[in-house]
DNA sequence: CGCTACGTTGATCGCACTCAAGTATAGTGG
DNA sequence: CCACTATACTTGAGTGCGATCAACGTAGCG
């Protein structure tokens, strides 16, 4: 149609790929959970961890593999991905800088339950999960954030429960890309653009539905003139109209 | 049909309604996260913990209420819903002694995001979340062991995710009918009851479906020789069928 | 014994999946 | 710079699972 551009994902230049220089400190010290602590514990902290850089299309770990690390984003796009033996995948979560996945308790789960595959050019820290519970028990104020963290990741995951269970796919769509919105997006002349490679057969895997109804549902959208969109990438146009489509009525 | 009875559950005589007793000290002490503290933690602990007791059909507290307590049940069973508008819900959980729900980040949520109802005569015991910071905070050992259990309560709900998004209402209902057994069943003539009084709706609020539909599933499990079920009632007689049925195909 | 809530069964309909055949985009190598 | 190819996206037609609406059976309680 008329108004569709290239690529205006920005994200490849405006993060150069520094993995291996060490401004480790300055990325953990900006840590949510991390905050509180002093310098020097930082420091000391920031000795247990490694970094490794990944490509765009390459995998952090594999659903299956010994569970043996908990990771934090140092630069980057990190996707989480549960497999199904038929092929239909299901995203859980785009992460970002910040953000911690992977191994949480060494007692727990053996292995990794999903998939994390990096996006864009993504610089990882990772640290044992054995040298991770031994930082929680040393630093309670840690543990208390790290748990804050992943209650609320829990109260979202049951709010997906739900939308799955009782919204149609139109309403899902619309909510997971306001929700995208705020986390990635960056306003510019598109509109809200949402940073991150993003393709149908994603939003698909993150709405529970196909690539074929979801390219149907964003044409709806585009013609509304609620998006913007093209070849993996999504720019929101008309925030209120979408939160409209996302909400569910009285009835 | 010709082999249904009537109400096998045992739950009500079971479990006496001891909830102004102080045996208190006796449940607190055996909470999986309050192990490997002394008897003199656990007793000090104990003095914060307000007891309540509820009747089935009872509410502990509505979604939206001001989020200020954690609760852990003592004795019965606790389900917690998710609410509609339009009045379609989502069964999340059923909770049995032992299991801690509520308000866990005083920060973080200020209000409830579901409803809490006693299934049965229930008894609960409540501590403040301000309170339950401050324990977390003095016991490490505890942080770690709720930051376990809620990272497993996450695994399970991004597991819900992905039956949801993938699975057939028949598959869901029998990996909910498997789970339901694991948690609550007991051994008995009538194949492995499910010791809760768990209705058509609860099943569909579980599976994210209608009444209509499971009962229409259950008829068919239970002319398969799978399940034996009545008002309120179901017990797994073909624990091996039922897997194969939640079972998802390669191809 | 009747009332209420729970459960069953049938008929119909529509959303979204599936299969299929296209078009557009961006990266690649000449 | 442009053809070439791979991958992403679009659109159409047909189908089926499960929701909805409706009516009736059944259990248990007061």
């Amino acid at each position: 149609m008329a108004s569709r551009r290239k690529t205006p994902l920005q994200i490849d230049i405006v993060e150069p790929h520094a993995c291996t220089i060490d401004l480790r400190l300055e990325i953990l010290s900006r840590l949510p959970f991390f905050e509180g602590l002093t310098a020097e514990e930082i420091a000391q902290i920031n000795r247990h961890f490694r970094e490794e850089g990944f490509q765009p299309g390459e995998y952090v770990y594999y659903a299956g593999d010994p569970a043996r690390h908990l990771q934090v984003i140092a630069t980057g796009r990190v996707k989480l991905v549960r497999h199904n033996l038929s092929g239909k995948n299901v995203l859980l979560d785009i992460l970002t800088p910040g953000e911690f996945f992977g191994s949480l308790s060494p007692a727990e789960d053996q292995t990794y339950a999903e998939t994390a595959q990096a996006l864009t050019m993504t610089c990882v820290l990772r640290l044992e999960t054995a040298a991770f519970r031994i930082l929680l028990e040393r630093y309670p104020a840690v543990a208390v954030k790290v748990l804050d963290i992943t209650a609320r990741r829990l109260q979202e995951a049951q709010e997906r429960v739900r939308q799955l269970s009782v919204n149609s796919v139109e309403r899902r769509l619309a909510y997971t890309l306001l929700k995208l919105g705020e986390k990635l997006g960056q306003a510019g002349e598109m509109g809200l653009l949402i940073q991150t490679p993003l393709a149908r057969d994603d939003l698909a895997e993150m709405t529970g539905s196909t690539t074929e109804t979801i390219s149907r549902v964003m044409s709806q959208f585009q013609k509304e003139g609620w998006i913007q969109s093209g070849r993996q990438w999504v720019a929101i146009t008309h925030l209120e109209a979408l939160r409209a489509a996302a909400a569910e009525e009285i009835e």
